[in-house]
DNA sequence: CCTGATACGAAAAGTCATGC
DNA sequence: GCATGACTTTTCGTATCAGG
């Protein structure tokens, strides 16, 4: 996925109000930026960070900016528009750049599923194959070399995983698509320590036939390519 | 009948106010 | 003192509706 036109650098401020960022431009403009990442967004949001933004054509957003990525004190560089995972699987799909999830002749998005008015990230379908159902995450925690999900208590993400392992017990395949968009993760895990309940649930999925797939990325001002498998740590 | 415009629901989680 | 819920903003896809 390729930015265009190029983002914008400025210095980050700080977070505020969930879905607002205050940041000082180059030339000493101050800015309010739109947050696409309702998370928690642990360690990818530290006054004094780099931020790169896009900027909207819209009329109708009343904050133009969008925060795209985030260049750390530590030089790494993190995606924290959440929006992006789903385009980036998406456009890998399409390129048949996952071999997990080849052979696919039709991908959908948003599809409606489970019994608790969810919609899925994505829905392969070919006319020999089993329906593959796809949640995609995207991973920027990053604590002691390792890249952790969820990075806050997630009720929602508990229901996904409960989707997902249902879609399997329907006879289903269905799959947990992390998408690892911090270059400082090589490795990632569930987060027990952040949400115990979801690390059961994730367990419990995995056993019960729930795939999980992990992949990495490259990333910089000029876009971002989701590029290799990293490994899974139970 | 099809296309484009418009409306709407769902999603995200931290903060603050309210109610018990 | 704690739990609950409204509120915050934008986007995306789907559904609906109008017009050609």
């Amino acid at each position: 996925m390729d930015y265009t036109p190029r983002l914008q650098p400025a210095r980050l401020i700080k977070r505020y109000k969930r879905f607002l960022a205050d940041v000082v431009t180059p030339e000493g403009e101050t800015l309010t930026l739109h947050c696409a990442n309702t998370g928690a967004m642990t360690g990818c949001a530290t006054p004094g960070d780099t931020v790169w933004y896009s900027t909207s054509d819209n009329p109708k957003r009343k904050y133009p900016h969008s925060w795209e990525l985030t260049e750390t004190q530590q030089n790494h560089w993190i995606c924290v528009n959440t929006l992006r995972a789903n385009t980036l699987l998406y456009e890998a799909l399409l390129e048949n750049r996952v071999e997990e999830l080849s052979g696919y002749s039709d991908v959908k998005t948003e599809v409606r599923y489970g019994t608790e008015n969810s919609r899925v990230d994505l829905l392969l379908q070919a006319p020999d194959k089993i329906d593959c159902y796809i949640e995609v995450k995207s991973v920027t925690l990053l604590q002691h070399e390792c890249g952790y999900f969820p990075d806050a208590v997630t009720l929602r993400g508990q229901k996904h995983l409960r989707e997902l392992q249902q879609m399997v017990s329907n006879g289903k395949r269905a799959v947990l698509f992390f998408a690892v968009l911090h270059s400082g993760i090589q490795q990632v895990s569930p987060a027990r320590h952040i949400d115990s309940r979801y690390a059961e649930l994730f367990t419990e999925a995995q056993r019960a036939g729930v795939e999980i797939l992990c992949y990495g990325s490259t990333l910089c001002p000029d876009g971002i390519t989701l590029t290799h498998k990293l490994p899974l740590l139970g």
